[in-house]
DNA sequence: AGGCTCATGTAACCGGTTACATGATTAT
DNA sequence: ATAATCATGTAACCGGTTACATGAGCCT
């Protein structure tokens, strides 16, 4: 249960809809824990069902209704414990990037270099991607905010900025080598 | 599926058993595609029901039996497939460690720069490990390889000590930050 | 007219994890 | 003695993905 975790971490900052929430993790997290709404939906059933969460049904007129949840004391506690826990930084990493380069050797060299440059200009879209849309969302939602949330949040995606640039300079440097190797 | 293309890139190499690929698996790709012994011996079994894989047994006097799996046309043909289809690099990172850190406001400082210590010396061991156990594994490997392998096993290698670095930094800049605000 | 935003979900599936189970041989 | 190596799996579970389903209001 992780995604469940980071619901309660919302929560935490105030009474949110699926709905919310889905588009809380699109504009800061996604980068690092993408959430599908229809899980976001299941988890909040068995959030609630666990007493972690409850809801109100608020009824619109113009809009469809919504269900605001908020965090229970219980979901309090459980979200304090998650935190302090100990875990592992560098635990399940699944990079299927990595796992083709590796098996690659059946394949042309122009083709993996294509496959490298492909994966180096994502990285610099991403650039300006959380350039853009993170930093803004970082400011936007620090404004509704007393404590030290933005300084983590900044960090968070400076990871993801120090990620990416590593990764242009990887598939650089693989680049060159490859190039060598057709010469 | 995609443990299922990672044996059938191994095997594309020659026979192998389950626990031959288990070895395979720890020694070289663990750090960006861990598997299970379990999960391995359940693949097998699908990939065989699926006609990519057979196997055939080996009875041995002073150890327990075991079954050789080689990977046939058919597998070969979707072991291309996939190298030469397109994916993204940027594509469904999980990272546990960043959530937390993300949702980090209510814990004391001391405790966020504590876990940020244990991320940075676990990436720090890593360097190690990767510089001993899968280095001597690329080497080794390396002598019944004719192909192009090797280099590409490299890169990804390459990749981790590039992100084990990128770690350590920024977790060293995330604790000067904090150790800031403590002042 | 067409697409976006708001808003909620269900159903089937699947890849992967955790825990359990067995047992001989070999090296320290 | 004890632990590691060799060797194979099963069963239950669970988190997450894909695809599907609905529908009003608003903006261009």
């Amino acid at each position: 249960m992780s995604l469940a975790h980071g619901i309660l971490g919302f929560l935490n900052y105030g009474e949110m809809s699926g709905y919310d929430l889905a588009k809380a993790f699109d504009s800061s997290v996604k980068f690092f824990w993408h959430a599908q709404n229809s899980q976001i939906y299941k988890t909040l059933a068995t959030l609630e069902k666990d007493g972690f969460v409850t809801h109100r049904t608020i009824t619109q007129l113009d809009r469809p209704n919504k269900k605001l949840y908020s965090i229970t004391l219980k979901g309090k506690e459980e979200l304090n414990a998650w935190l302090k826990a100990t875990d592992f930084g560098f635990e399940a990493n699944k990079n299927p990037f990595l796992m083709k380069l590796f098996f690659s050797s059946g394949l042309d060299v122009e083709e993996v270099i294509t496959r490298l440059n492909n994966f180096k200009s994502e990285f610099e879209t991403f650039l300006t991607v959380l350039g853009g849309g993170v930093a803004g969302s970082i400011t936007e939602y620090s404004q509704n905010i007393s404590d030290c949330s933005p300084m983590y949040w900044q960090m968070t995606a400076d990871f993801g900025a120090m990620y990416a640039k590593m990764c242009i300079d990887w598939a650089e440097s693989c680049i060159n080598k490859l190039q060598e190797v057709t010469k």
